[in-house]
DNA sequence: CACCCCACTAGAACGCGTTCCAATAGTCTG
DNA sequence: CAGACTATTGGAACGCGTTCTAGTGGGGTG
């Protein structure tokens, strides 16, 4: 259901994405289809939480590159970003999900954002245990991460200027 | 009909704003209602940008307090958090239609983003012209703090962590 | 006054998310 | 094997956002 969701959502985005051709498609009824998947947001949220798993797949086949944290947190976002400038529609169409404000996905939600934090952490190169100070600075890149993505899936910022705009936010936020 | 609006979010969030009531209790025709409003998101966007820039006002009348920057800022958002604590299925609706992705509502939606920049700005105590770096700096504020409401409709987090994350946000970001 | 233009009205109608239900298939238990 | 319980099916039906249309009223222009 979700590779058809998938399907559906890179030809049409949000609009695309109906849950009766979701059904159809993926050779269930209806029903099952609500079984699994409770609301549309839930659909397209657990889509994404899929997507932002893969990211994290392909960052640990090829981990990100660069001297220090900003230049590695910069390439990640950046690759991020790449992959879902590649399918607007679908990247439109998951955000919606994640910031429809819907409680009943709020696990799913919380997923995708921890997976999120995980992987900008993962990118810093830092010593010791992760301090309070540190899981700010990442709760901070990871906000700005999507706020920025919402400003680009609203129009009022294109992709060219949003990824410079993060690189500053890492070198803003991880300044000492 | 913002008024309408309103009060029916008052009452039952973003599902109380029905487009039949909202006409009928403002006693226009359905027709007239989508005359002004083309979309439900574009009512609630427009909804959230007149009570930003009731936030503007109360604030030009009495003024953000603080020593410095940080202390401003902070002060600016936690009242911003305290009136959109006080209503929360409004702020779920308004906030819902801002970060919806339709892109045909760009244009208020920028309207609101750029009211809320230039609020973080005028609390701002600096010197000189604003310069890219400031900018950058604003627009981080205002990222951050757009996630953090987000987060907080969408139940994975609560107001009680939300403002001190902001005061340790402003601290990082303004820390020079 | 006659005419035009445009906002407004009332209401039907459509599309899609969502819910609900009766019937069927499949699997586990005694 | 009989019975029970659960997953699935097909499809009807509901609610609400949105669109469309025919008709009405009022204000400016010749």
């Amino acid at each position: 259901m979700l590779a058809v969701a998938l399907e559906l959502a890179l030809a049409g985005g949000w609009d695309g994405v109906q849950m009766r051709e979701v059904a159809s498609r993926a050779d269930v009824a209806l029903g099952t289809l609500y079984r699994y998947f409770p609301s549309k947001e839930h659909l397209l949220v657990s889509l994404m939480l899929e997507q932002v798993r893969g990211l994290a797949d392909r960052l640990a086949v090829r981990p990100p590159e660069g001297a220090d944290s900003v230049e590695r947190v910069n390439d990640v976002l950046r690759r991020a970003n790449r992959a879902l400038q590649a399918q607007p529609e679908v990247t439109t169409a998951m955000i919606r999900a994640l910031v429809s404000g819907n409680t009943d996905i709020a696990p799913v939600v919380g997923s995708v954002r921890d997976e999120m934090r995980r992987i900008i952490a993962d990118s810093l190169v830092e010593d010791g245990p992760a301090d309070e100070a540190r899981l700010l600075r990442i709760d901070l890149l990871s906000d700005v991460w999507l706020a920025s993505v919402v400003s680009w899936i609203s129009g009022s910022a294109d992709m060219d200027s949003v990824v410079p705009r993060l690189r500053g936010a890492a070198t803003v936020i991880l300044a000492h």
